[in-house]
DNA sequence: CGACCACAAGTTGTCAGACAAATCAAGCTG
DNA sequence: CAGCTTGATTTGTCTGACAACTTGTGGTCG
């Protein structure tokens, strides 16, 4: 009957059709060859014109209506979104994860984010919340002192402080935005000459601690504060990588 | 007569059911009802359970997919998405501009992106972008005096700030959450009993003036103060109004 | 002439059924 | 046991149809 489940990697494999029309929709759209307001040819006349059924022009368009670029009026026709109307998702779309200074702009971001978030932390935080707070703190030092990357333990840490806010929003805001500065570290260091030092790890260390003895003590200015002397700190660590390598490759 | 125009604020027209589905899948992924890797039950089982077609089900799962929440492999399943992928967009998933505490959780993120903005506009605005932003301070002084709404000119003004923070991500981000909270105002106020009072518009006005009078100054700190300040009013003048209705309704 | 109304054409939304293509489990064969 | 076949299952696509809705047009009446 029912199978079970089973995890299992991705193949490219055939390309569906309904994805290949909707990048053909989305680069007519993009490349302003429908503008804002106006209407898209019917879903029977795109049918017709790229030779596939109606239904695969639908499914293309439900993906376009996803992304929020256009709307279907039923009776009337499917619109290219109007600009006016606020964007339903956050993408970032200039960031590039590549650019060090990239990086910078959106530790600003995190900065302004978990130093409020710390400071709500320091409010709200629950017994319980504080001991797993407690304990994400303790696996990080954990893992530095191993020797092993702290990555994971690092997401988690903050990740605990944004569901101390009792505000489901940090939380996804810290997800959507931590996952594109903490895991680069190593990987844009790249030569073995960015690996931190020990001073680092160890003031990378204080900071966190901090950072948790102010919301254990319920000092939410002194949690804001120490936060965002840490984000800042790794603000300086970027910036220092960058003034490295562009006088390396000058 | 009319017989489509009138009524139904409260009946949100008729909601697709492809749209209706999606909520509920969505739900049901985020509450961990189905587990990451795991597999969703058949298109024909979802049709069969919900009781409408198949086409409806593809619709429904074709927006997933492009929010990359789900993955669909001919021949196997609908299987929930690695949560190991970090999200390529931020959704603001349970937010509900219907709900007040929900609008008041949003400005608490604004509060704490638009202060750390303000601090950094403080810092940055070169002369070109200050004058721009006392245009939009008078432009919001002209709308109150005339009696007018100022929420587009209010829009701008905020939007002004973050330009000045020469960081393209404070733009982005308050474009995306901006619009969930400013336009609402009137629409959620209904009754006319929560219409502003002079008095309100007044402190409004004031609380606009200390940020820019901040900002021009070049005091980050007191800029930042002054913003907090500002949405921290709004955030009262929210709870106030979800209280009123709260004891009315009841 | 102008305003209002009924109607038809056009468009999206939904339904039903079918077949093709891919996957997977089990059985069969050597 | 290895390898192949086979059949059931599931998503991908096609076709045709009808319902719900929008819009413009023409007609009717004041």
């Amino acid at each position: 009957m029912t199978r079970k489940p089973l995890a299992a990697p991705a193949l490219p494999a055939r390309r569906k059709l309904a994805e290949t029309i909707e990048d053909h929709l989305r680069r007519m759209l993009s490349r302003g060859d429908v503008k804002p307001g106006e209407r898209l040819p019917t879903e029977n006349a795109l049918a017709k014109s790229h030779g596939v059924s109606r239904a695969v022009i639908r499914e293309a368009l439900a993906g376009l209506r996803a992304d929020g670029l256009v709307v279907a009026r039923q009776g009337s026709g499917v619109f290219a979104a109007d600009g006016t109307e606020p964007p339903k998702h956050l993408s970032l779309a200039n960031f590039d994860p590549a650019k060090l200074s990239s990086i910078i702009e959106v530790l600003e971001l995190r900065a302004a984010v978990e130093g409020e978030a710390a400071g709500l932390a320091a409010q709200r935080i629950t017994a319980g919340e504080l001991i797993r707070l407690r304990e994400c703190h303790a696996a990080v030092a954990a893992a530095l002192d191993a020797g092993r990357s702290a990555q994971d333990q690092d997401f988690a840490l903050h990740l605990a402080i944004a569901d101390a806010t009792h505000n489901s929003h940090f939380v996804e805001f810290f997800r959507f935005l931590g996952a594109r500065t903490i895991p680069r570290a190593q990987i844009i260091s790249g030569p073995s000459a960015m690996a931190p030092t020990r001073r680092e790890l160890r003031r990378f260390h204080e900071e966190h601690a901090e950072i948790v003895t102010a919301i254990a003590d319920r000092d939410p200015a002194a949690a804001c504060a120490a936060m965002q002397r840490h984000l800042k700190s790794s603000q300086e660590r970027y910036a220092r990588v960058a003034e490295s390598t562009a006088s390396a490759t000058a």
